[in-house]
DNA sequence: TAGAGCCTGAGT
DNA sequence: ACTCAGGCTCTA
């Protein structure tokens, strides 16, 4: 499932074939999976414009393209964006395809959950649902006094708190377990018990962690594949996901599997705290 | 703040 | 046939 870096793995294989063509015509089998802005169609919005780059914010892509117009575009958990250089038929589950000058990138999912916007560029920053995002974890101005003021006064746990996209843009359910265990710190502490020391331990340990799987160019757990329909190998490093019931690497103490903000969740009793 | 809904496929 | 996977939005 794409969090910050599969989508960040997707943005650069993606940005390397499609930088600087023109999309030439859409094909919308599943219409569904796009959306337009104030009544405009999608395909009046974007087809014609220039792809000019492609930005990250969280796990939302943004596909800027000329005449103002950006596409946001969101896997959820099975999405994916493939870049082909010459005509591909689409799979059973391609919901869009874009015809460039040069290829075709075809967007599909199976889950049916993800989604592509054209909004207008100012908009898409100040007035969409990325405008509420919290800051962006590996960047400078990310720092444990930070991480200490977006947890503020909730009363919440950790788990929960470092899913919540406003709390921290582009965590999801990999990379917080993994986070945690990396900090030594229970999934299930709430974040008003932290002391300045394990915040700072935690903010380590998150950037070191999203770091390592953009490194490793993603987990590949079920669905996840990037532009060119490779996986990541960030799956054989996980030392908690997906790993209940096993000995913890660490110490051997077997790994607690438990359901924490709706979500499952693995941690070290022994290692974590 | 907890739960439903959106979806389909894999596993039991 | 049923459970689980889970990001995000909306509702109670």
């Amino acid at each position: 499932m794409p969090e910050l870096p599969e989508v960040e793995t997707i943005r650069r294989t993606l940005a390397i074939h499609v930088t600087d063509l023109m999309i030439k015509n859409i094909t919308l089998i599943w219409p569904t999976a796009v959306c337009g802005w104030e009544g405009k169609a999608f395909e009046d919005l974007v087809i014609g414009r220039r792809i000019i780059g492609i930005d990250r914010r969280g796990k939302y892509l943004l596909i800027r393209l000329d005449e103002e117009i950006t596409l946001i575009a969101h896997m959820r958990m099975t999405g994916r964006l493939n870049y082909y250089a010459d005509h591909q038929e689409p799979e059973k589950h391609t919901h869009v395809v874009f015809t460039l000058e040069q290829g075709e990138v075809h967007f599909s999912d199976v889950r049916k959950f993800g989604r592509i916007q054209a909004l207008p560029t100012p908009l898409s920053v100040s007035e969409s649902s990325l405008r509420k995002l919290g800051p962006e974890p590996l960047e400078h101005e990310f720092t444990p006094a930070v991480l200490k003021d977006r947890f503020g006064t909730k009363k919440v746990s950790l788990k929960a708190a470092l899913l919540d996209q406003h709390v921290l843009a582009g965590m999801g359910n990999i990379y917080v377990d993994e986070s945690l265990f990396q900090a030594g710190i229970s999934p299930e502490r709430r974040v008003d018990t932290l002391s300045e020391e394990e915040i700072s331990k935690l903010h380590q340990a998150i950037q070191t962690v999203l770091q390592a799987g953009i490194d490793a160019q993603g987990t590949s757990f079920r669905d996840y594949r990037d532009a060119n329909g490779e996986k990541g190998w960030f799956e054989q490093a996980l030392q908690v996901y997906g790993r209940g019931g096993e000995p913890c690497q660490v110490c051997g103490q077997t790994l607690e599997r438990l359901r924490l903000a709706g979500r499952t969740t693995v941690y070290c009793p022994r290692c974590q705290k």
